[in-house]
DNA sequence: ACTCAATGTACAATCGATTGTATCTGTGAG
DNA sequence: CTCACAGATACAATCGATTGTACATTGAGT
């Protein structure tokens, strides 16, 4: 390996002395303006190598009052107990990265001060990228309306709200909660819970999809069975455990996530019942694990990654000052062993 | 909702014309200097607040030097096809992310290019940030080195290495192959695989352990049974598939990973043969969901929550311009059903 | 009243790059 | 030989904050 000339960093008006040329000259050279001589140009990068000069990055976004960064904040509910290491964030991560990266950005993750997201606007979050991703509305609404107007584009993850001034993206949350729960009933369950916190916009709207295939199917809802079932595993746990202690009798249920729909798998196993033979379970977002599970699970799925495309493409027009309408991604019934549809492989 | 007096962003000069003060006084008034009046610190607060200003992060990490921001890369093995998405780094994350916001630091997460680290030195990661946490090695071990003399500080997690020049942090990985491996012989097991690519430095030490525990029991090593499994679930079930296909048999498996014990307790059912009664198998992580599987999953954990805690310390004590000594994190076995030790529940 | 501290503010250099404008150099035409 | 012109490079303002140093104010002590 060479050694270089220099290992302490330099400055451009060192590289400048040393090439006999200006700052501006490096500049553009190292920015490929035609301004420059070719031989220039070859000449300036050569000792740029040479003298292991670096752009410092710091200089230039202040100078060019941008950064190259979008800041990713996800909405985790604390009443409900969400992680972000909910495989549901990480998918939709993973998705926002690699469309980031196909464009030359980079990603800011921040530990939201979720309480109230407007104070955001004086943190890092803001000012220290060139837009922002929501993924959720948790129950700030208002506030993410109030977020829009600020000079930052933004861009939001959730569910569509009748006085949205944000760009949306976002699943069809009542036709997902309603296919789900028509698959069971179809499959002649009558006795269907529903696990979630219907305060999140998203689940609300799930829940009336929910509801309004029970009414087709002439199947009358039973509040006791809308349970507010935390994200969080080891809390679903607890809560699932209750139910099934309770005198409440199902033997369905739709879950809110896939990650809720595992834990209460395992909690009805536990409990000495089987999935899907005393009660089956649908589960939401299709996330990897959902088919390699056991049971695996039948959920309805979201194409978790490509959303993240479609948000990182979205705050993109945003930034280039065009408007930019809401998408409203498709819902797909999966269907596996879970609801029992499907008859085991092994038996 | 009040409305501000100025909606765009005002620079400290016009809030200090304003105030009918200088730059100067303002940004010590907003720092809370002791060289301000606290009646001139108050007012210049409320004018603040009124005129809605706040402090212009880019100019100020530009003068200061600084960013308050750490860059995390997951050093994703490609060959072995590990996703940002596996619950391993996402769990890990969680833990930077919430060590870091204790201290009011931020998270930059880079795509990085990881066919040559060495790049990184020009990007956003190693520039726009205070320092770098590696998570794993790959196979760059020496281009870690390398970086490790550049300016910026830099931890590592993964394995303890001949010649490391930097800071590490890992698991006691020959440890956690050893228990794996011995508590499947003294299960009676005798033909034990193991899944995982021992070109990975972490990988290779576990294989150490499997390897001196087979050994300690008299059994001989059967090279067929050392398989390259990918971290990928799809991927991982088409090398067990293969391996179940082939004559070659065995009466359980230690894994690379939780990830992918789980995809092969899928795939060994859909094979038409029983977890744990004809293969009994063995994870590693300990992730949140190992606990949650049908049935739940024996592993090796690592406490991986804390080893990003550990991550973050250490890095911050280099920060500091202390010399920060290596981690090795002890590894625990968790027996759980997966591996025949515990009867299942249910029966 | 006068000096001396102590306290509070103003002044101005500085960080490292970008970019509009001015200047220089060299060539070809008249 | 001069002039026009184009191409290449130099000059210098600028982005918005921080901070060492110098100056001004105030009050206490004598």
């Amino acid at each position: 390996m060479s050694q270089n000339k220099a290992k302490a960093r330099i400055t451009m008006q060192e590289l400048a002395d040393i090439a006999g040329v200006t700052r501006g000259t490096i500049s553009r050279a190292l920015s490929d303006s035609p301004r420059v001589n070719e031989k220039t140009k070859t000449r300036i990068r050569e000792l740029a190598k040479e003298y292991n000069y670096h752009v410092n990055q710091r200089a230039r976004n202040f100078r060019l009052q941008k950064t190259g960064v979008i800041s990713v904040v996800f909405m985790l509910n604390i009443k409900s107990e969400q992680h972000m290491s909910d495989p549901f964030f990480l998918e939709m991560l993973g998705g926002i990265a690699d469309c980031l990266a196909e464009h030359d950005l980079d990603l800011f993750l921040s530990h939201a001060p979720i309480a109230n997201i407007l104070e955001l606007q004086d943190s890092r979050v803001f000012q220290n990228s060139d837009g922002v991703i929501f993924v959720g509305q948790g129950e700030q609404h208002s506030e993410l309306n109030a977020l829009a107007n600020s000079d930052t584009p933004m861009v939001v993850w959730g569910a569509e709200m009748p006085d949205q001034s944000y760009c949306r993206v976002g699943g069809d949350n009542a036709a997902g909660g309603y296919i789900a729960t028509n698959h069971l009933l179809e499959l002649g369950r009558r006795h269907i819970a529903f696990f979630g916190d219907v305060n999140l916009p998203e689940i609300a709207l799930r829940f009336s999809g929910y509801k309004k295939a029970l009414k087709e199917h002439g199947v009358k809802f039973d509040p006791r069975l809308q349970i507010e079932v935390p994200f969080e595993m080891e809390r679903a746990r607890d809560a699932i455990e209750e139910l099934l202690g309770s005198r409440t009798k199902f033997d369905a249920a739709v879950c809110s996530s896939d990650v809720m729909a595992l834990s209460a798998i395992a909690t009805i196993n536990e409990s000495g019942l089987r999935v899907p033979a005393d009660i089956a379970i649908v589960g939401y977002d299709d996330i990897g694990l959902a088919r390699y599970s056991s049971p695996t699970l039948t959920t309805v799925r979201q194409n978790i990654r490509w959303a993240g495309r479609v948000l990182v493409e979205s705050l993109l027009s945003l930034l280039n000052g065009q408007t930019v309408a809401d998408t409203t991604l498709s819902s797909e019934l999966i269907v596996r062993q879970s609801s029992g549809a499907v008859a085991a492989k092994k038996t």
